[in-house]
DNA sequence: TTCTAAGTGGTACTGAGTACCATACCGAAC
DNA sequence: GTTCGGTATGGTACTCAGTACCACTTAGAA
């Protein structure tokens, strides 16, 4: 293929990116197989680096540091949910804001499931490591600020785009301690916590 | 007085106690001072330890970590929450378990706004450290377990003893974040936060 | 007074995370 | 193809959290 027309080919970034990318690749691997074997707590920065044969340095400019080398999907799911939500229209009612949520959170169920082995490796090596949970939490609550922030943007009240995105949380956190780290029970967990929460209270008669 | 009316005596512990108690104050009191002077990231236990003057390795055996420290009294408000939420009658719908947590929530609410000043010290030094923030996720979630556990124990179908601490603990983090910090806004903030969810969804017309 | 268990502080270690440096290599421009 | 600039790499050396182990002190009971 002549060289002008290389640039026609969007399908091949620079070899430097591959790289990148595949130096990424064999970190998180590396390390998923490490901390299969031996838990996370057994498992060196060091260890890992040897074996996706990279320097002990290389591996913290590629994770800012061990543990977030178990999450090394989030910021793209972060960005799916993201754009997902923007895409909705605005509400600022706090029934309405939740269920828009809702709908969000259970499609994104289903990606998670989808790769369910991944999705059990990573569930089992959080539940098992408290350092891990606390991580986890972090990034959850970052994923509510994004939402309250977009619903902010959209003109929502405050109360709502805050308690909100807390109050979808707190669905899917119990959706997932229901299906006990099972992907495919996942989704019906969480959209029924949702349910229950609109039900409860809707059918409640003081 | 004849010593073998000192056993009479309840109000004094043994002198190896108050020795405890008192180097723990000095510990936890050293520890915010020096926090509040240079920032959580900035100062080494090391440097707790010297200005507590006790050695590095008695702060070790007071606190399990640093970031232990900056949480010296949580254990006293778990549980303080769980004997006053076993106090509660059981319940197993979901609207009426919530409203019960509601209850134990907002009474302690009143009780963090008392000490003003720490709780203020407190949620300053949470709020601007990531690695706190993740400690405090950890403390609400095993908050949650107990009132879980409780509700469990008393009978409670398992999808109402999962989702309502975690619900309640939604509405307690939005509270949080919309009184700003401000120990005289919380109460309030917390409870409106428990009241949108209970109205929202009761006046919903679908 | 004596004995035992609890508490203390010191030393020495491992491992996470950072700063810095010299080297290697991609990619572009000549 | 050669050269050149910026980027990625791996190594060394450091700080600090956290642990294990030690000898020493001291509270409190016998």
């Amino acid at each position: 293929m002549p060289a002008r027309y290389a640039a026609a080919v969007p399908e091949r970034p620079p070899l430097r990116q591959r790289k990148r990318q595949r130096a990424r690749e064999q970190i998180v691997e590396a390390a998923y197989a490490l901390f299969a074997e031996r838990g996370f707590g057994d498992v060196t920065v060091a260890d890992i680096a040897e074996r996706a044969e990279v320097g002990r340095t290389t591996f913290f400019r590629y994770f800012g540091d061990k543990q977030e080398v178990a999450f090394s999907d989030e910021q793209r799911i972060v960005e799916r949910l993201t754009e997902l939500h923007r895409a909705l229209p605005p509400v600022d009612d706090l029934a309405g804001a939740l269920a828009q949520i809702r709908e969000v959170v259970v499609l994104l169920c289903g990606e998670l499931a989808a790769d369910g082995e991944h999705y059990r490796a990573h569930e089992r090596l959080v539940r098992e490591n408290p350092e891990l949970r606390d991580r986890a939490a972090r990034k959850f609550h970052l994923l509510c600020e994004v939402f309250r922030d977009n619903m902010l943007a959209r003109g929502a009240p405050r109360e709502v785009a805050v308690l909100a995105p807390q109050l979808a949380l707190a669905c899917y956190r119990a959706g997932q301690e229901l299906s006990d780290g099972d992907p495919a029970a996942l989704t019906g967990a969480v959209d029924s916590a949702f349910a229950q929460v609109s039900e409860s209270f809707r059918s409640e008669v003081t």
